[in-house]
DNA sequence: TTTTAATTTTAGATTTGTCTAAAATTAATT
DNA sequence: AATTAATTTTAGACAAATCTAAAATTAAAA
């Protein structure tokens, strides 16, 4: 049986909601892929039949080690043919993701391995999410919410948890990029928004909303070539 | 109504089969579709609805000035991708097609204007083929097959009709490239096969198949800049 | 100009992916 | 523990793209 457009938005869909929750509901793949819990319903008995996810009807459902692998190899093209869309055909970092939405469906083997290659192994895509390797092997991130990180700590923009491009825009907007390097100046309890400092700007509020969203480490380089 | 992978593929094949013949016949188009008949004239029914063809039933078929302008943007797409899989990817002209197949499909109008410019706005294809401009301007070429070549007359390798995998391999083979210089040394009438002479190689010999497959000009080159 | 052959279309099915509404199950509250 | 609420599944429908087999039409041959 063929694993369709539709089957590979399910499973990556699934591979990241597992992440968080271990254990992924009907109700919460529905929303995230703008779709109906019947629907859902549905192509997880495809998807079970296929042996791609443990599912027992009520009880939630999760990838297995086939389904993880199919998931990784998506998530793997997607990534690269965005670092491709930036770094290459010069769009923003928040234009490409409907447009890898598409691409990574594109099924060569060789296409995506010569394309990697091409743009020279890179491991973090234009959002600083890390691009699974050709054997799938996905580095792990050690990084907190900017909401968590104690004032005054110098740490280094590394990751966007969320990625419409609304939030991209006002990030851009803010002088926040990738690998920017920051620092917390002030936290106001009130409504947990906080003061940021970039070196050579004038300081920025971020609202707490935002500040969630801002994933830093302890000020190091977030790519690191093998 | 949307304009499926299925039907612009069915929209494409139209165009290239109306080239050749001014209208197009529904058993052809299923052929060159490998598919039935009764599926063609069922698609023919839902691209008149969406006023992309003329079609009158039993009266054969031809596109439309919409569906025209529809099928060129998808060649465009088409011929683009392979160039940049064989310039920047490295394939082989002869690895490229079945890939294109998929990557025309992706929609993003951006996108293909970015890659024509990242290109540096190729004008022929790796197999010869004319690439339509970003408004869809198709330019005519004035080449003959080389079975029609005469004897001794110096031509240019410049497109290959039948564009089989097996076809492009033999080519390879003999060293017969787009762009390839070469003179037909004799003509043999009994099978129609030709001896060709390209310089600095010794003769090869050609059969009347692939002779009647391949196509030059009057030692031209095929590319000129605009 | 009949008759025969080829082509094209219709009728009716099937598969895939989706939906709404109703039923079944599980979870949360009195 | 009984009732209510939320979640999930099933039942039944629909659109898209395909198929086979039969009917309609057109073209070719006798
Ligand atoms: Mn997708
Ligand atoms: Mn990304
Ligand atoms: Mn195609
Ligand atoms: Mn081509």
């Amino acid at each position: 049986m063929k694993v369709s457009v539709s089957k590979e938005d399910h499973l990556k869909a699934i591979f990241h909601l597992q992440q968080e929750h271990g254990t992924v509901t009907t109700n919460a793949l529905a929303a995230s892929l703008g779709t109906r819990a019947a629907s859902v319903t549905d192509m997880l008995k495809k998807l079970k039949e296929q042996k791609l996810v443990n599912y027992e009807r009520y009880k939630g459902f999760k990838l297995n080690n086939e389904g993880k692998k199919a998931a990784v190899q998506i998530i793997r093209k997607h990534r690269l043919w965005e670092y491709f869309l930036v770094k290459k055909l010069q769009f923003g970092w928040d234009e490409v993701h409907e447009i890898a939405e598409e691409l990574e469906h594109i099924s060569s083997r060789k296409l995506i391995d010569r394309l990697d290659a091409f743009l020279g192994h890179p491991d973090t895509d234009p959002h600083g999410d890390p691009i699974p390797d050709s054997q799938g092997r996905l580095q792990v991130r050690r990084q907190v919410s900017l909401a968590e990180l104690p004032l005054n700590k110098p740490a280094q923009v590394s990751g966007i948890a969320s990625q419409t491009s609304e939030m991209l825009e006002l990030l851009q907007y803010n002088h926040i990029r990738l690998g920017t390097r920051l620092e917390i100046r002030k936290k106001f309890p009130f409504d947990h928004s906080l003061e940021v400092k970039v070196r050579n700007r004038p300081p920025v509020t971020l609202s707490a909303q935002v500040a969630k969203n801002v994933l830093v480490t302890d000020d190091e380089p977030p790519t690191e070539k093998r």
